[in-house]
DNA sequence: AGCACTTCTTGACAGTCGTCAAGAGTTTCT
DNA sequence: AGAAACTCTTGACGACTGTCAAGAAGTGCT
């Protein structure tokens, strides 16, 4: 008896844990959605709101505060493009191959996803000010890091020689090559997509000791 | 006598114009001191105001508002730092001794000009958000561009062969190398600035065929 | 149907923001 | 010395911010 209403409990407390997850996944989505769109410093609690479907009063039932609902969408961003060029590494058979698809994809999310990198790129600058968001941003940059080795070091496998420069540097060039290419692409230059695509397979090759 | 009354207006409006030019670059280096400090998001006029031996109410009368006056630190901002490597590249005479001396000036502002570099990175992505500062932001980094290029392309001179990078491609890299040890020193990892450095040297000799 | 609980809206709060006008204070010229 | 021009302070304005409490609306259970 007491088991049944322990699991009856439990059933509903996990359906409601569940209900209460998915509506602050609802809100987090449109939280990033007005991130993406007008930037960290002028994005407010009403102006997500009415992003929504909701009130404004209603982020504060699912967020403790601005800086919970912000660290939230850092993390839910974070599951969506950690794992972006995976797929291109296992499929790749030869390193020209992975080369070509890796710079496609770099110039295919700068093209359909750049509102959302400048995003990102705010809010790893706000990390550098703001404590509260350091630790999240210093974990998704390792992520990232981490990513991009993984194309970097399956890269030299499939060509036969070592990568020339270590992680760190393999993330900060392309981070950079990106970053460069995200602010010509968002001032209009619709033609960095395609320098972004060849600068990436130029530098990787680069990258790997050739010969 | 027409004459001298205008030569004597022309003469004060001069003194004029020199005082209130000394005022604005004081209220800004004031403002620049203030964003370096909190970045743009957290900024207010009345913050600056209090950095300055001012009250906030002069803001107005020496700026229309408060995009000139960002806009105006953003320019001041350039002309400093635009040309921090000229002096080592005339003053190199060989290729590593520039690659060693490049190094060690980009490791030396890392750690002396940190807080300033972490207010370009966030103003250059507010350009990137708001239409009124992208015209200033895209055309300091295109200096920047060239600045770094000149460093390069001195190298390449020195060391007798072409560089095998795009002037583009050169800055981007080089800037992705600097904000990654920028967010790294910022973090407490003050190792960050000799990894900087050595990461630096052996970046520019990729950048730069040898043989 | 009625009850308990969750979910959401509304409206208010204290504070901050950029902006500006009125006027005091200061300098400059005659 | 007095007038004119420049410089700066003060205090207010309307708008906006994050936060929260009161209660309405909705949901699911017995």
């Amino acid at each position: 008896m007491a088991q049944v209403e322990g699991k009856n409990r439990d059933r509903i407390s996990r359906r409601q844990v569940d209900k209460f997850a998915e509506r602050r996944a609802q809100l987090a989505a449109s939280a990033l959605q007005t991130l993406a769109e007008l930037g960290y410093a002028r994005t407010s609690l009403r102006e997500i709101a009415q992003n929504s479907e909701f009130s404004h009063g209603v982020l504060h039932y699912y967020f403790r505060d601005k800086v919970e609902l912000i660290t939230y969408c850092v993390r839910q961003y974070k599951a969506d493009c950690v794992t972006r060029y995976d797929r291109i590494v296992v499929s790749a058979d030869s390193a020209d191959e992975l080369g070509r698809s890796f710079g496609e994809a770099m110039a295919a999310t700068l093209r359909d996803d750049a509102p959302m990198h400048r995003l990102w790129y705010d809010l790893r600058n706000q990390g550098l000010f703001e404590e509260s968001f350091r630790a999240d941003v210093l974990d998704i940059d390792q992520s990232l890091e981490r990513m991009i080795w993984r194309v970097v070091s399956h890269y030299a496998e499939l060509s036969g020689s070592p990568p020339t420069v270590s992680s760190g540097i393999a993330y900060a060039v392309f981070d950079g090559l990106f970053q460069q290419a995200l602010l010509r692409y968002l001032t209009g230059r619709e033609e960095s997509v395609d320098e972004l695509r060849s600068n990436t397979e130029q530098l990787m090759g680069q990258l790997v000791s050739r010969r």
